[in-house]
DNA sequence: ATCTATTTATAATG
DNA sequence: TCATTATAAATAGAT
């Protein structure tokens, strides 16, 4: 139906494709609004360009098209339809939502909280359940605590074998240092000598005041240790 | 196109009007069909019949017609249709899930299984619950042992006043008996009026045992009470 | 269903 | 995209 007849099958050049989609789209759509109109049908059509872009046309909308097809689909055949998928999650909700309302109950009544339906039996059975989870969790702890008992004692002592024997180098270097300016200085009066000797002994007490402190530190460490632990 | 021109509203004759849809109904999925190939496009084209009759045409095929359809339309509007549907579904039961999970979780907790991830400080809290939980729960079971006892202990109180009370009534019968033999039998020697009243002691033992027999039955029905309350 | 006169759609062209 | 036009295709009405 034009000045030349063509044959049915996809058309080379780009812009006579083009055109002749455009033409032949308006020509379906119309002919599907007639189709509808003339003979009381539903129609839906929809059409995707060669580059992606829709065109429709549905007599009635196309929701109501596509599910009256969907729905004759559905009695047809089982293959998984937009509908029979939107069932399926639904049962998987409807699951869900029991077996979250079976552990709620469970959880409220470990938690001591709605056990009015319970039996004497019923609430043996829970509070066994209970005395048996606190042992665990007891033992649990006191596992965590002596650990950490054990790790800061174990600290403690190697932080003490370390003082001694700094406790020792600063001694040994005391006397060394005594040795030297008795050296240096030689025999002098005794006023002279413990003037002289007043820079020395500052020394000492510098090198003993920080490893006092360092002895005293596993405390507050170790209370940072088991805040961290807590969290 | 036809011997004559005919006005596009719906065609009053049954038969007319049926024979239009079946050509024009092909007519319209030839052209889809036609430019689907022509153009390279995507093309769905559904026709019902006036009597519910389905038709279709679909270059490839409907499923992939009408999911592409409502790709595009998911990304136009909001309103509801099949896809967005299941998403939503499928957000439900995605957040059902991880309420499930962390539900499971406290659970097992609850019930002294998998603390390896827990601190101390955890810990305590998870035993304080639990030590309040056993408290209420004892304190329930208690109850529910104590208003049993309190009702068998009634129960018991009023048998046994009704045992009084039946006592009575047989010593007053058996008074009378007696005096009724006395009156038949006139006077007798001791031996045959203690023989004669061998009926009436043996009577007197029936009318005890049962009433022994129910005074001790709470026991045993508290028993099945309280077992057919912890089911 | 088939035929056919006529309308309609559209290929080629501008 | 729009208009024109020659021609193919569709189809209304008849058989």
């Amino acid at each position: 139906m034009g000045r030349g007849k063509i044959a049915i099958r996809k058309i080379d050049n780009s812009t006579t494709r083009q055109v002749t989609f455009s033409k032949r789209r308006n020509g379906l759509l119309k002919k599907a609004r007639e189709l509808s109109i003339l003979c009381d049908a539903e129609v839906g059509v929809i059409v995707f360009s060669g580059t992606g872009k829709l065109y429709e046309y549905a007599s009635t909308s196309m929701k109501s098209v596509v599910e009256r097809f969907n729905k004759t689909q559905d009695a047809n055949q089982q293959p998984l339809n937009p509908y029979s998928e939107i069932r399926f999650w639904q049962r998987e909700v409807a699951t869900l939502r029991q077996q979250l309302l079976y552990l709620q109950e469970c959880h409220r009544q470990l938690m001591g909280e709605e056990l009015s339906g319970l039996s004497v039996k019923d609430l043996q059975n829970l509070e066994n359940q209970l005395e048996v989870s606190l042992k665990v969790i007891r033992m649990k702890k006191d596992q965590i605590l002596t650990d950490e008992i054990k790790k800061l004692t174990h600290e403690g002592i190697l932080i003490h074998k370390e003082s001694q024997e700094l406790l020792k180098k600063v001694d040994l270097i005391r006397h060394e240092n005594k040795e030297l300016q008795k050296k240096i200085y030689g025999a002098r009066d005794v006023n002279e000598e413990t003037r002289s000797s007043q820079p020395a002994l500052i020394f000492s007490y510098d090198l003993h005041t920080p490893l006092n402190l360092q002895l005293s530190l596993p405390q507050p460490h170790s209370n940072e240790t088991s805040a961290k632990s807590t969290k």
